[in-house]
DNA sequence: CTCAATCCATAGACTCACTATGGATTGAGG
DNA sequence: CCTCAATCCATAGTGAGTCTATGGATTGAG
């Protein structure tokens, strides 16, 4: 079996971090520390929000409208804050997507061109 | 013939730019703007490095010992400042191009879930 | 009862790209 | 000749955004 090795990191690159907790919201309204765990969990651990960066994140978010936030209770009876998707979110997910899409082709066509 | 349309400029997400210039740099040593006009003319135009990006992000490479610099004349004989790449150039570049593609699998794995 | 896990959030440091600016040189077109 | 666009260099200041470090409260398991 292969030796123990450390969870390989991948630095997130400023940017992608309100892509990655939108699209975590499409899905369904979530707290904090639960959309921390699904894009962890998603990526396979590759991605893992700091909550110094998330909860920051989320107040951008809300000041711009794409998400919203209302206190309510875990099914485990924990108090904690969800955040959901506004409409205004969803366009703004899709266009992020498509930029981030963009962006990874434009790259790649200079670090292997044709 | 297509209606002239701004040049769709996709925002560089902080960490491309290093890659891009090592990239283009380990083809052939370079002046600063003919880097920008590579970056620009293999990316469709998609990607514009701006002179004030462009010159920290070279002074940066520098100081880590990733490319060197030398005044020399063009073909067109002006005075230009040629960068080149250092072997640990050469290993940086291999190493982030590495970690841009585990960076987008993550991102994809979260964007468009299996 | 203690400790790990679950949940929130802020402050400060730091990296890094962008705008704005400034300057020098060359060649083409008038 | 003169002007202007293109070619080349570079810095200062700003702002966006992520990270580390910190602090605190609650719940359940052992």
């Amino acid at each position: 079996m292969a030796a123990p090795r450390d969870p390989l990191r991948v630095e997130l690159l400023p940017g992608t971090l309100d892509l990655l907790i939108l699209k975590t919201l499409s899905v369904t309204p979530m707290h904090g520390y639960g959309i921390a765990g699904h894009i962890g969990r998603l990526s396979g651990a590759a991605l893992r929000v700091e909550e110094g960066s998330l909860y920051p994140a989320l107040q951008r978010l809300k000041l711009k409208g794409w998400v919203t936030a209302e206190w309510r209770l875990t099914p485990t009876k924990r108090r904690a804050r969800y955040y959901a998707l506004t409409p205004a979110g969803r366009r703004q997910l899709a266009h992020e997507v498509s930029a981030f899409d963009q962006l990874v082709a434009a790259v790649r066509s200079v670090v292997r061109p044709a």
